[in-house]
DNA sequence: ACAAAAGTGTTCGATATACACCCATGT
DNA sequence: ACATGGGTGTATATCGAACACTTTTGT
């Protein structure tokens, strides 16, 4: 670090995959996942839809502004954020120089999105058919999207996409809609189990018909494992 | 991304830990993990070790100033390289607010170190036993080291550390070394069989006494496995 | 009674692990 | 000839994958 002089400065932003699993529009009772996006109200990119996001203000840390950005923007608070890579080409915004760190969250479907201050539109769109994006952001959610199913595969964050009680059926359907595949039903179980980050409630959830649920939620003092056994491989 | 102000903007640097499987001083033929350090020429932190790196500069990607700096100030190019974490605590450089994108790279034996225009002394340190470091880079350090193992496990990017044709017994030394276990000769090369990422070449390599081993290389070709099977679980 | 979702074990195949000897060269 | 490191196959244990029926509730 021999900082010998002192050049331009980029400006430095922080943007916000929001993953949540929603039931799509017109289709009652089928899920799939879906990602937050904000329409932009100035140029460019004027009425595309962007990630939510803004700069990184003085004082904070990069975590602290996307977690202010999503909250600012969307009114979405409290909710597991990760970094998930810096994007750096010096040509990715058409406005000049600006870097983002991009972070992942993941959203229960219990929590509201309030349109943000300035009142820009911000909507769920299915991973599936995403309209055209604003900068680079198509290549950071497309990122966003293979981190989330490979961090699925190795780790127990499934539930991160749940409300705090949930039934083992809504874990399995979590983990079959973002994998993109179906699960057996016994083996999912067993290794929901293993993992040891569930406990049981006394508590039931009926879903009109068929037999109640017992609900669960996540230990909080579930051990992080020293060598991560991969959940589904 | 409603930009309504332009806010302060931090210095924005790329920094480098480099690692390199080494002889210890002292010690010949007992290889050990390596990081390339720099010796601080100026406040703060005069004469602490530090990462190399320094500013990003105007129209340059992250990775093209990670590799910049690493050549400007090491001599040191072509090097696989890997954007591993973006730091950006507000308080984490006493200088003013500077946020850092770091990179691990990894450097063969056969590449050697050429201290940079400024004079800055460079020297490789064990993981092992490293000076007490400038800013938070001790925290960088520790972070790249658990990826590069978390990466040699369930991905063969061990030949990175080695030169361009290798044998089977030195890539297996320097998974032992990185992962700090031994590993079962046999067992270890059906592995690297079965990932199908080496070819063999019609050269043998004789080292002092025993039978001669044969040169392998990197297959430039390697498809990259679509779903990673964990090398060494 | 029946439709709908929850819950529960076992078998079989695949993969990981443990393990020992012969080969080619330098001294 | 012997010391040194290179190279090879098999048997067992563990783990993952496939698979069907009983239970509990609402209608």
């Amino acid at each position: 670090m021999g900082y010998s002089f002192e050049p331009d400065r980029p400006a430095l932003t922080a943007d916000v995959v929001a993953f949540s699993l929603r039931e799509c529009v017109g289709e009652a009772q089928r899920q799939a996942l879906h990602v937050l996006l904000i329409q932009r109200g100035s140029p460019p990119y004027k009425g595309r839809w962007a990630l939510p996001g803004g700069f990184v203000q003085t004082g904070e840390s990069l975590e602290q502004a996307a977690r202010r950005e999503l909250a600012e923007e969307t009114g979405m608070r409290g909710l597991y954020l990760e970094q998930l890579f810096t994007f750096g080409d010096p040509k990715r915004d058409p406005r000049g120089w600006t870097v983002t760190v991009a972070y992942v969250a993941l959203v229960p479907e219990t929590v509201a999105v309030q349109a943000g201050d300035d009142a820009a539109a911000a909507r769920w769109f299915p991973v599936q058919s995403l309209p055209g994006l604003a900068f680079d952001h198509a290549e950071i959610v497309h990122y966003a999207l293979q981190r989330l199913r490979n961090k699925l595969e190795y780790t127990a964050v499934g539930f991160e996409l749940l409300p705090d009680e949930f039934t083992l059926s809504e874990l399995q359907t979590a983990y079959e809609i973002v994998l993109g595949e179906t699960l057996d039903k016994r083996n999912f179980r067993r290794r929901i189990a293993e993992a040891n980050v569930l406990e049981e409630l006394p508590r039931f959830k009926s879903e009109g018909q068929g037999r109640p649920a017992r609900l669960h939620r996540y230990r909080r003092d579930a051990i992080k494992e020293v060598k991560a056994r991969r959940l589904f491989p």
